[in-house]
DNA sequence: GTGTATTCTTAAAGCGTTTTGAAAATATTT
DNA sequence: AAATATTTTCAAAACGCTTTAAGAATACAC
């Protein structure tokens, strides 16, 4: 590998030089800068990453550590939240490193990549109600960003979905086709989001007067498993105690209560409505569903996008004050909700 | 930041003896081991990063580039296959770094790579017939594993399934059932997998007397709506003419041919068999599809666990003509395959 | 107790950059 | 032409670790 200082000998001029000249420092002599870039390309140097990143003190890169207990990476979620946020990552020439800690050890790797000096930032997904990794993040005053937020008023950057609006939206929309037994499969109970998302579920649909017992909320993974088991348990009441209709918080799981409510005989979109919250993943069309379902529609592409920029602005020292953005979601009417059949206009 | 100077300081001994003491040397004094273990825990000293790159010459991660313009990183396959890399690189204390490159810049992302040190090898994943990257790789002597392989006698690390045996699988279990119009749903034409496949297909069929139809063979992304698409077409000709039987690549094809199937009111598993391959994704059962799906299945975490003990033992020094794994696929009976029914057994 | 082998420790030289402080070269003013 | 400002270059010191070559200390033999 050639290095600095080949270049430097082979044009007769200092290492510092050449340095400056290809860093586009303003103190170089044109002619000599223009040497050192043709030598440069005509040995095609590239200077050498790990000793520029001791000298600089900067890495060029950010973490990201996923847990492996409640595994992040099984979900597609996030994995096309880490799709996304590699491309915008890749246009700033920053480097994403991605670590997955066991279990209890998830803290642990936090703080030894800020510790490091291998990476500049941190993102961080999934906030917990009480998340550790953010306190940890922020005492040791090192700049990262996340994906949701724990509470409404934050001193870090982040970028949050509106799940009051989308869970306001859908009981909205269901209570004025009529039904009064809506159902709600939400997410982890421990996530802010799920939490955000239950307090609207229970408010509008309390406000509207219609009760919400235990046995229809639950809080799982969002998978089509758990959707189609949950689903299932519900439906198989008496037909005056079912649910009439369904709020899910992805459209995987919505995809489970589909397969639940056809196994019954019962048809989505006229005995049994169902809308759901969609991060718009590339592999799942709720469009294009046995029903096109009704969604609240939010693309968690965007979501990594930002948070690319942000974190890139936050690293250049940005203040995190001014990155924070709650995104609305979109209310997309497809066929999966109907008014409420006749004989099922009771509340519980 | 506490530095291993710092530490010998506080000490009172030499940062040599600490640095040995905590890289494990035999060369250290018991006693003197133990108490700077116990000072380093003290002040949780973590060694800087770069600086050790720097001194060692070792990066202690490999990496990873994706192309954006066939979007890799909208591939489900691909993603579970990360994630299942990141989970075995962890456990080896091995970074991951990721790159996306814009369409040209693929090779230019490699070499970039590989000349500044900040990876010591490299994943290549879906290779294609006449692999550029991995000319580069094998040109520079640099470190890396496949995921497939080019050739069948090939200089370099590789893990791959059984892609000819698969096929052959699922060519015998449609002919034995009776069916002789059977069609082709390959993935990208410059995949190495798709040519793999594509010769055991020709070669199979051709050896049971089965002509296959251009019509009948399609090379394309893997995703459900182009399954939808070629098969929607396939089946709207006369019932003489269409296929009586799919094989397919990937299933979320099988999906799409699902789809379009019953969208015609032919029933899968009695009027149409399908049979898939399946990478075992976490998110898609093909047990539980509207009718469970005969398969092929090689599951793509072994791969990535695979490759990732590979990878490790490469930049240890290795020889790489020692990992060179082909896995066999199982094929897994289930209902959307059936014999040909009574009027559909002429061939094409 | 001396001599030799063995174990432990150290000072100093890298690793390949950037950056500081000062010196040379060139340009500008008087 | 001297004096001053300005632009360009340089030598050397970081950055925080590892590793080499050599020196101290301890153990073992006689």
């Amino acid at each position: 590998m050639t290095k600095l200082k080949d270049i430097a000998a082979h044009l007769g001029i200092s290492p510092a030089t050449v340095s400056r000249a290809l860093n586009g420092f303003p103190e170089v002599g044109a002619k000599t800068r223009a040497r050192v870039l043709a030598a440069s390309k005509e040995f095609n140097y590239a200077p050498n990453t790990n000793a520029k990143r001791l000298a600089t003190g900067k890495s060029g890169a950010v973490g990201m550590v996923f847990g492996s207990s409640r595994n992040l990476l099984m979900d597609p979620h996030f994995l096309d939240f880490l799709a996304g946020l590699s491309l915008v990552l890749s246009d700033r020439e920053i480097d994403l490193v991605i670590r997955v800690a066991s279990p209890g050890k998830q803290l642990e790797q936090y703080s030894r990549l800020m510790g490091n000096g291998s990476v500049d930032g941190m993102i961080v997904s999934a906030p917990l109600v009480d998340d550790t990794r953010i306190k940890a993040l922020l005492a040791a005053d090192f700049p990262f960003v996340v994906h949701g937020r724990t509470h409404d008023d934050v001193p870090y950057a982040y970028y949050d979905i509106d799940n009051d609006g989308a869970i306001t939206d859908g009981v909205n929309l269901l209570t004025q086709l009529g039904h009064r037994r809506v159902a709600f499969l939400n997410g982890p109970q421990d996530m802010v989001f799920a939490q955000q998302r239950m307090r609207a579920f229970e408010r509008e649909m309390g406000k509207r007067g219609n009760p919400v017992p235990a046995a229809f909320v639950c809080h799982d993974e969002m998978g089509e498993k758990l959707g189609y088991t949950r689903a299932a348990q519900m439906l198989d009441q008496s037909k005056t105690a079912r649910p009439t209709a369904f709020i899910c918080s992805s459209i995987l799981q919505a995809l489970g209560v589909m397969r639940a409510t056809s196994e019954r005989g019962l048809v989505v979109g006229k005995d049994i409505s169902i809308v759901a919250h969609d991060d718009n993943l590339p592999q799942f069309h709720s469009e294009n569903f046995a029903v096109p379902l009704t969604v609240t529609r939010a693309p968690i592409r965007d979501a990594a996008n930002q948070l690319g920029r942000m974190i890139g602005a936050l690293v250049d020292g940005g203040n995190p004050k001014t990155m924070q953005h709650t995104e609305k979601t979109d209310l997309i009417m497809r066929a999966s909700t109907a008014s409420v059949p006749e004989g099922d206009k009771a509340s519980w």
